[in-house]
DNA sequence: CGTATTTGACCCGCGC
DNA sequence: GCGCGGGTCAAATACG
């Protein structure tokens, strides 16, 4: 019990080290408001009492040693008190015993002296009796806060299980439909369901194409796209998977071949195709992210190296491409380029999973890149009810924002595109907040598209939401964010995140604070360990070009 | 001298 | 089969 408040505490301490002890108090309102719990949050109230009673006296350097004082001080006293008390009375006797005069005069003062212990009895009485009731209430409160968070838990854990055993079993049917086939019958299955993924109206429609489009697709792509529409485990995919592993089998390193080596041919192995389809889904999925940045990368926390340079088509910006340096073998690469139409704008590409632990503001690139992958994967998973249909999925992850979403499932490369470069609109920060927005991954996606790797993504994300809001908080350059944080505590966390936008906008650094953002309301990753959170990361290569720490860690 | 970047060459898939 | 374009490699170069 102890560890796991200690552990909250250093989240809380991560994220609202600016406010102090007593904003504690205020941002777990906050949080509560707007939905969001964890268990750290569920253990703040009773810490926040204790505090709020070290407070009351003299700031405490630590919450632990507050409460030791606090009780001690008021312990001491009282036996203090007792004890003393027995002694005068000892030495009165005594005194009675031996002079009358003196008595008397003794018994004045002792007289005088009970009467003032006795007024001081009083206030020190009745303020601690209102003490007492003032944090009887409080207690009562944060109980009530307490059970409505656990309700919402349990039903959110109630939605994941039942979508978790969905996802099982559609898996489950695909499986067996596709083993008990033959490779023919496979293969004719599958140019229908592209047939019926191609006809699907709009399934995977962007759900609003920025400005300069795709930049870091070609045109052909981008036909495709719009066209065909198709989704991973075409033939197209196929033969890209099998090309990029005969290059890899030539010269990469061994980790880097285990992120490839499942990426052969789906119909070489025609034994887990669903399962094939998936991982190479996952693989090959992308995260862009656009924003507006004068640097010639934004800061996302992780190290980079360049090792390539193209002209694209259609883009005189060249794009570079980078892959992760912070672990030998790591396979996450990302390309950069700027936007052809608006060279403001960056263009930042993530690929792949990193194999090795984040420092937290990589982690919430990585996390956005981990989620996008799995929400895509879940596109990729032909179903009845359309509930894993991309489309679906994106609005429900930003209703607010169709303009800062697109999620674009064509081969071979399906990407989740985060324009971070538009203001949102008066009307965003005015939206109502949604009631099904308060927890709206947990319940609508995360647990049914979770990956094995990622058992802990609910908790995750919301760990990262609160980090995020702490990023919000603490950064506080836009001023257009801090006010949108200060007029409700209520406000929804869409809100918080349209905020962030504009907070983005004038400073591309917060890119991985939003992406932290959208992971969190994804579901986070796999990579995730809220154990790493409330450390900064060291990070030895801080002067090179490439490794661009985020900013106030 | 070690490490990062640059850049031309190469590989591969795809469309014609 | 050929050309195009995306992606990657690796030798050359730059840099601290």
């Amino acid at each position: 019990m102890e560890r796991g408040w200690g552990l909250a505490l250093d989240n809380s301490a991560d994220q609202v080290g600016f406010f102090g002890n007593k904003q504690v108090f205020g941002d777990h309102h906050h949080h509560h408001r707007s939905g969001t719990t964890s268990s750290g949050l569920i253990m703040f109230p009773v810490n926040s009492r204790v505090r709020e009673d070290d407070d009351g006296g003299a700031a405490a350097s630590s919450p632990p040693r507050g409460e030791v004082d606090f009780f001690a001080e008021r312990n001491k006293p009282t036996v203090k008190t007792e004890s003393s008390h027995a002694e005068t009375s000892a030495a009165c006797r005594e005194f009675n015993v031996n002079t009358g005069l003196q008595l008397v005069t003794a018994n004045t003062g002792s007289d005088e002296s009970t009467v003032d212990d006795g007024v001081s009895y009083d206030v020190e009485d009745k303020r601690a009796k209102i003490e007492l009731a003032h944090l009887q209430v409080e207690l009562e409160r944060m109980n009530t806060e307490n059970q409505r968070l656990k309700g919402m838990l349990t039903q959110v854990n109630e939605n994941y299980s039942a979508l978790q055993m969905h996802f099982m079993a559609l898996m489950q049917h695909q499986q067996n439909s596709t083993t008990d086939s033959t490779k023919q019958n496979q293969i004719v299955e599958r140019k229908s369901e592209e047939k019926k993924l191609a006809i699907v109206p709009r399934q995977l429609l962007d759900l609003g194409v920025g400005g300069c489009g795709d930049d870091l697709m070609t045109e052909e792509q981008s036909n495709s796209l719009s066209e065909e529409r198709t989704i991973s485990g075409s033939p197209q995919n196929n033969n890209m998977e099998l090309s990029r592993n005969k290059r890899i089998g030539r010269d990469e390193s061994p980790e880097s071949d285990s992120w490839h080596r499942n990426k052969t041919p789906k119909l070489d192995n025609p034994a887990k195709p669903v399962e094939q389809t998936a991982d190479a889904t996952m693989r090959k999925a992308r995260v862009s992210v656009r924003a507006r940045s004068e640097a010639p990368m934004i800061s996302d926390g992780c190290q980079w190296r360049k090792y390539g340079q193209k002209m694209a088509k259609g883009n005189p910006c060249p794009r570079a491409y980078y892959r992760c340096t912070m672990a030998v073998g790591c396979p996450v690469r990302k390309q950069v380029q700027r936007c052809a139409d608006d060279r403001t704008i960056l263009i930042t590409t993530y690929e792949g999973t990193h194999n090795h632990p984040l420092p937290p503001a990589a982690m919430a690139m990585a996390s956005t890149t981990s989620a996008a992958a799995s929400m895509l994967l879940s596109g990729s998973m032909p179903s009845a009810d359309g509930l894993m249909n991309p489309n679906f999925l994106a609005r429900t992850i930003l209703p607010c924002s169709s303009n800062m979403a697109t999620i674009s499932a064509s081969a071979p490369f399906p990407t989740v595109t985060l324009d971070l470069t538009q203001t949102p609109t008066p009307l965003q920060y005015q939206r109502p907040p949604p009631v099904q927005f308060q927890l709206p991954f947990p319940q609508n996606f995360a647990g049914a598209v979770q990956t094995p790797a990622a058992p802990q993504g609910f908790g995750q994300g919301l760990y990262n939401q609160s980090k995020f809001s702490g990023l919000q908080m603490s950064r506080a350059v836009s001023s257009e964010a801090a006010q949108v944080q200060g007029q409700s505590s209520q406000q929804s966390f869409a809100d918080s995140l349209s905020a962030a936008t504009a907070a983005i906008t004038s400073d591309p650094n917060f890119t991985a604070a939003l992406a932290a953002a959208i992971s969190s309301i994804i579901g986070g990753s796999h990579q995730n360990n809220a154990n790493q959170s409330s450390t900064t990361p060291n990070n030895p290569n801080v002067n090179t070009s490439n490794s661009n720490n985020f900013p106030g860690n």
